[in-house]
DNA sequence: CGTTTTTGACCTGCGC
DNA sequence: GCGCAGGTCAAAAACG
């Protein structure tokens, strides 16, 4: 999930690392031409791209290789989100309201990136024209219920398609251990 | 021993 | 209604 080169078209307001010596490129661009968008995508207008990337400034890739990447826009898919009735099966999802999704392809030879929450896979499933599996990930905080589905292309090998589903309501951990430290130290000034 | 991954079964939606 | 494809559950295994 390291060493990663990342890099965000411009059509959402992007955020710097936070991070000085971020693990990849943050270097925010187009998304290339020719790498087709990994679903029927659309434009999402009011994606919080302050939550869903901030822990992006995270963790660190000693080894891995550096390489391009590049998002492909998101895609909102409406009403419906699947949900289990409560049968014999004790989950009893409800029909959610429309989430916001959004995928972006990275180059790399990790499947998984670290874009600084924890993830806990929860299902991996072969798809239909593709040599890779999709493996499917939910977030580990308690309260936050945001997915994500990571699926190697059978085209282009070293390309990696992550789709997003939902908005973290907690912030990242790894983001916090990187400022706390910083905010006390500027508590500690700010008495001068 | 707690947490995460694996994996087969189950469920839903959709097209025919 | 049936079959297929995609998404999720949950028990067991693996891991740290």
């Amino acid at each position: 999930m390291e060493g990663h080169e990342f890099s965000i078209p411009s059509t959402p307001p992007l955020l710097p690392p936070l991070n000085p010596n971020p693990p990849y490129l943050f270097t925010p661009s187009l998304p290339s031409s020719s790498l087709p968008p990994p679903l029927e995508s659309q434009i999402l207008p009011d994606i919080d791209w302050a939550t869903l990337f901030s822990g992006q400034s995270g963790v660190g890739g000693e080894n891995g290789p550096m390489m391009e990447s590049s998002c492909v826009m998101a895609e909102n898919r409406g009403e419906e989100e699947k949900g289990y009735k409560e049968n014999k099966r004790k989950s009893s999802r409800v029909k959610k309201a429309s989430r916001p999704r959004f995928a972006f392809q990275t180059r790399s030879a990790d499947d998984i990136l670290d874009d600084g929450y924890r993830w806990r896979k929860y299902g991996q499933k072969a798809v239909k024209n593709s040599t890779y599996p999709r493996s499917y990930y939910r977030c580990t905080h308690h309260t936050c219920n945001v997915k994500k589905q990571v699926q190697r292309l059978s085209k282009d090998t070293s390309i990696v398609v992550t789709t997003y589903e939902g908005i973290h309501n907690h912030p990242c951990e790894k983001l916090m251990e990187t400022l706390t430290p910083l905010l006390k130290q500027m508590q500690f000034l700010a008495r001068f």
